[in-house]
DNA sequence: CGAGCTTTTGACTCTCCTCAAGTTCAGTGG
DNA sequence: CCACTGAACTTGAGGAGAGTCAAAAGCTCG
């Protein structure tokens, strides 16, 4: 397990990044903030500030008082469920625009672990929530995301639940892939090409799957040419339609909707 | 399969219920509806109409229009997602107050189907969505709502993810349990007593499992004393506490949270 | 009483997990 | 420059848990 301990989170905590401004942010037009005036912006732009992590620190433990909520700006962040025995299910991954805490409430209910450095645009939770009531295009969009993640953890329970272990890898992928393509605007006709920001542990997490069955996976999938690997993480698909049959997926239907 | 064809459906459909005051609603405080002041419940009287469907008929396919959101008064509901090849995964359980449809969609995402006879307070999606744009307080009642179900979903992630067919059985068991106990008002300490509202089939269905497992765990969990069966359907919980070690949560965590 | 279900139980199979080595690769220090 | 170290990853052998196929037992309803 790979235990970072409470000390270096705090430190990392501290090393602030410097303030920017809302007009030229990254997400800007995707995260809870997208859909305010200017007044609402510069509003939020007062109470907010900047938090940055190193690769493998935790941003927050389960159970902790959460005093700030937040969009990740840039990075990779997990959210993962651990039983007692050390069983551990990844329940979201937290990419740039994505939201983190839950309004209304004081502890926090997952595990967030930031995979990559990951930099955070932080507003304490009191004066974010007392906001929330007086500007409805902050919960109007926050209602939009949270539906759109639900979707997402319900087509996650398919893959969970009804997959074999050669689909969820597949899914997995085909999830990234299309992701990738379209956070750098390039169609999905030829071949993709991107680095998977993931672990074989974080992805096994992820599935429900050990790391060797992972691992096993992927050496299958390639073998079979639905991949093309160079090192470990470097990924080439070279026809998504193929990647989505072994998905389980309708490849029709997955590029369409 | 239990594939009910959709004429029947359409059928139900016609076979209206009784319009009901507001006020005397027993979903009233936990609905979508349930922190509107008197004018806005009047509003929403005025474009409500119910709908009954008889157990076993689909409410909605996955695929079609949805002209229609509302919420489930009195029965159950499942909400499941279809692989071509069969292959079926509950993704939601729908219980009395639980909010059917999503604003702002066009078509539905997945199959809704009646387990028990149902009646449902329904609203048109048009004049609904220009509501909430109107009135935050169903806006703000429909993201905590939300946020719930997206909860539940990363809980049952983790059961779908990790747990072995015995942890997801008394997972189960103990959700609908809990459940019963708050919906009667009756305390956890006791032993508990209820009727299962599912099927084996659907349960597998909820559980990632085949129906035969599920009934091979529960036959195990009756012999080893965790629960007592009566005919098919009525469970006797003994004691929560061993039902909540067998389903691999903190016995004291799950229930004091 | 028999038809058609839901459910149970058994026997066998197979996928994925467990345990155990071994490989690759980046980073460190002699 | 090269051995050493520790991650991250790969691969193999064997086993356990859940799936598949098949038959039979309970219930419900005409």
């Amino acid at each position: 397990m790979t235990q970072i301990n409470r000390g270096n989170a705090m430190l990392n905590e501290r090393s602030l990044a410097v303030s920017q401004d809302c007009g030229d942010c990254p997400i800007r037009h995707r995260a809870v903030c997208a859909r305010c005036e200017s007044d609402e912006l510069q509003a939020l732009e007062e109470i907010k500030y900047y938090r940055k992590y190193e690769a493998g620190s935790h941003v927050i433990w389960s159970g902790d008082r959460m005093d700030f909520v937040g969009s990740v700006v840039s990075g990779i962040a997990t959210l993962t469920q651990t039983m007692e025995d050390g069983r551990t299910q990844m329940v979201g991954l937290l990419l740039p625009s994505d939201f983190v805490g839950r309004p209304g409430r004081t502890t926090a209910s997952y595990d967030v672990t930031a995979t990559t450095d990951m930099v955070m645009c932080c507003f304490r939770r009191a004066p974010f929530e007392q906001m929330m009531t007086r500007t409805p295009h902050i919960a109007q969009r926050l209602l939009e995301m949270t539906l759109d993640e639900l979707d997402a953890a319900r087509e996650w329970m398919l893959v969970l639940g009804r997959k074999t272990a050669r689909e969820k890898i597949a899914s997995l992928l085909s999830i990234i892939a299309r992701r990738d393509a379209t956070l750098n605007l390039r169609g999905t006709d030829g071949p993709l090409v991107f680095d998977l920001p993931l672990t074989r542990e974080a992805m096994a997490d992820y599935l429900g799957l050990t790391l060797e069955t992972v691992s096993r996976q992927i050496s299958a999938l390639k073998r079979d040419g639905v991949i093309v690997l160079e090192g470990k993480r470097h990924v080439t698909i070279p026809d998504m339609g193929r990647l989505m049959e072994e998905a389980g997926d309708d490849a029709d239907g997955g590029l369409l909707v």
